[in-house]
RNA sequence: GCCCCCAUCGUCUAGUGGCCCAGGACAUUCGGUUCUCAGCCGAAGAACAGGGGUUCGACUCCCCUUGGGGGUACCA
């Protein structure tokens, strides 16, 4: 393949938070592209917004890609903090030709003067303004920093998008010069992405269509830097169930609701959530008040344990909350293939070897899709199934060590592989690996944890004159006696006491349950009462009938 | 306010002018299986946003309306 024709796609996240779906699924089909024509997948880093970007969000983007196998080609990350130079540089020589120009303008009084614009119904546009040199001291004199404009040609610009199917024009009306340098003297995402996706050799941007607007502004500098223009394909969105956009910031509302509802049932204020959570009082009061602003990872996470709210219970939009909630890292790779792409007839189970082979750009939709977890949910209970079918061991003890990993606090971390496979084995038909979790946990506890919950107590024991709490004390008998304890001689056992008293074998099931895990759910039951052994099992009905 | 994109079942989609009174999957409803929860098996209902064109013929092409979404930052 000629150097030329090389398809050379990256993904370039900002590291402000988690990788969230929408950025994974560009991932993805940035990946699926390189791949599918033997190219290469870049990955850079866009951390030009200092305030935002941090190390450890962008030690976790990189674990939440390698989680997914998006695997890079670049041995060596591009970081746009550490090319400073590079872009001052160029945008030294882009001054120098009268391409760019210093701004004065504060941001303040950039919104005013937008919302003058818009009283007017007026487009807001930024042109060059002229400064006499009296003001250009004065502002200096205040300390003010100027921004660097690019001085943007007034003219049409069009560009043809390779998703959209279809030519986009800017007509020369709605060219304006934007800011390419920061007065903290950082580039802007417009210029820098400009800049290294030339570097790097770029053959195909794919990247959500918020976008779409911004390529005028990229093409416009790329026309001044004599650079090539890669081909653009702008992806549709991916929205929530109410139809807006999907992304972190969903998380951030879920957590300022939750907020408010915790100080108004506590009778507590925001000063007071701040210091349990142990940040700043004022950044805490500017957060709650304003829709606008979002908290970082960690101040969030510390205002989650404040006002005791359970990671869990948050909506599922990061590539972590999958993982940790117990999906498989190739089936969420597969569904979110499928929104908004579609290898055509009614294939949609695929591994990741038939989506390479089957991607193309004409495969994906143009309209945005709403992401619906309950299809999520059907294509991780298949994939685990076909988990049980191929191997427990091979297959599912490595994707439930997997989980486990992500959920450090669970007791099952300290479980043996040979345990954990025959926890695996008794219950088939699960949705999640956390559902393994949640129903396992009391296998592995001393019996004097068991909590008994009162509502199961209720309904299996005492309800009917205590008959299930009688059933139990045939069947304590009925367990000590038995020879050899194995889930078969429990079941013909447990068969005999029934038929002797015309039950079915539900009247003994769930009364034992209650008696080893404490509710009315667990694995099936004559299995567990093996894995459970004898002696605790007999231990737990005991200690149940006392209670 | 201004600019832009999009439009097939509730949801994700198949469909590139006749193979479609529209197919699949998830969800839903109803049956069956089962010691709980799941799972599994079977069946059913469910869509081309509206209006104009073009054409012998329109889900497919064009226009308008309506609806949805995005952008409008010294965020990316």
């Amino acid at each position: 393949m000629a150097a030329s024709t090389q398809v050379i796609t990256r993904f370039a996240p900002s590291p402000t938070g988690y990788l969230h779906v929408g950025g994974a699924r560009t991932a993805l089909f940035s990946w699926l592209m390189a791949r599918h024509a033997g190219g290469n997948f870049l990955l850079r880093i866009e951390d030009t917004d200092i305030a935002r970007s941090t190390a450890e969000a962008c030690r976790q983007l990189i674990e939440d890609l390698k989680w997914l196998g998006l695997q890079w080609d670049n041995t060596q990350l591009v970081y746009q903090s550490k090319r400073q130079e590079i872009y001052n540089a160029i945008i030294a020589d882009l001054i120098g030709r009268d391409l760019a120009y210093e701004a004065w303008e504060t941001s303040e009084e950039l919104v005013v003067m937008r919302g003058l614009a818009e009283k007017k119904k007026q487009p807001f546009l930024y042109r060059r303004r002229s400064y006499s040199a009296d003001q250009v001291q004065q502002f200096k004199a205040q300390g003010r920093r100027p921004a660097i404009r690019f001085a943007m040609p007034v003219k049409e610009y069009r560009f043809g998008d390779v998703v959209l199917d279809k030519e986009l024009v800017l007509g020369p009306a709605e060219a304006q010069d934007f800011v390419i340098r920061k007065a903290d003297g950082m580039p802007t995402y417009h210029f820098a992405v400009v800049v290294d996706d030339s570097e790097m050799n770029i053959s195909h941007v794919l990247r959500g269509q918020e976008h779409l607007k911004n390529t005028f502004n990229h093409i416009a500098v790329q026309e001044a830097l004599g650079y090539r223009r890669p081909i653009y394909g702008h992806l549709p969105i991916i929205m929530n169930r109410d139809g807006s956009k999907m992304g972190k910031r969903d998380r951030d509302k879920h957590v300022r609701r939750r907020a408010h509802e915790y100080i108004k049932a506590h009778k507590s204020d925001a000063a007071a959530v701040a210091l349990a959570a142990g940040i700043d009082a004022g950044q805490f009061a500017a957060w709650i008040s304003d829709d606008k602003k979002q908290l970082d990872l960690g101040d969030q996470a510390a205002v989650m344990r404040a006002i005791r709210v359970d990671a869990r219970e948050l909506p599922e939009i990061l590539v972590h909350d999958f993982r940790r909630n117990g999906y498989l890292p190739d089936v969420l790779l597969n569904f979110l293939a499928l929104v908004g792409w579609s290898p055509g007839g009614d294939r949609e189970h695929l591994t990741c070897a038939e989506m390479v082979d089957l991607f193309s750009i004409e495969g994906i939709g143009k309209s945005n899709a709403q992401f619906d977890r309950e299809k999520l949910v059907s294509f991780n209970t298949d994939a685990l199934a076909r988990g049980y079918d191929e191997g427990v061991e091979s297959n599912l003890l490595p994707a439930l060590r997997d989980y486990l990993a992500a959920n450090p606090a669970s007791p099952l971390n300290d479980v043996a592989d040979s345990d954990l496979v025959r926890l695996l084995s008794m219950k088939k038909g699960i949705r999640t690996l956390a559902e393994i979790d949640q129903l396992g946990r009391f296998f592995f506890v001393e019996d004097e944890a068991i909590v008994y919950q009162p509502e199961a107590i209720e309904k299996v024991l005492r309800k009917s004159e205590q008959q299930g709490a009688n059933v139990l004390l045939d069947l304590l008998k009925v367990l000590e006696a038995l020879t050899e304890w194995t889930s078969t001689t429990i079941e013909i056992a447990m068969n005999d006491y029934c038929q002797q008293k015309t039950f079915g074998l539900g009247k003994v099931a769930q009364p034992l349950r209650v008696a080893i895990c404490g509710g009315t759910v667990s694995p099936p039951i004559f299995e567990s009462l093996e894995f459970l052994g004898r002696a605790r099992t007999l231990i737990r009905i005991r200690r149940c009938l006392e209670i």
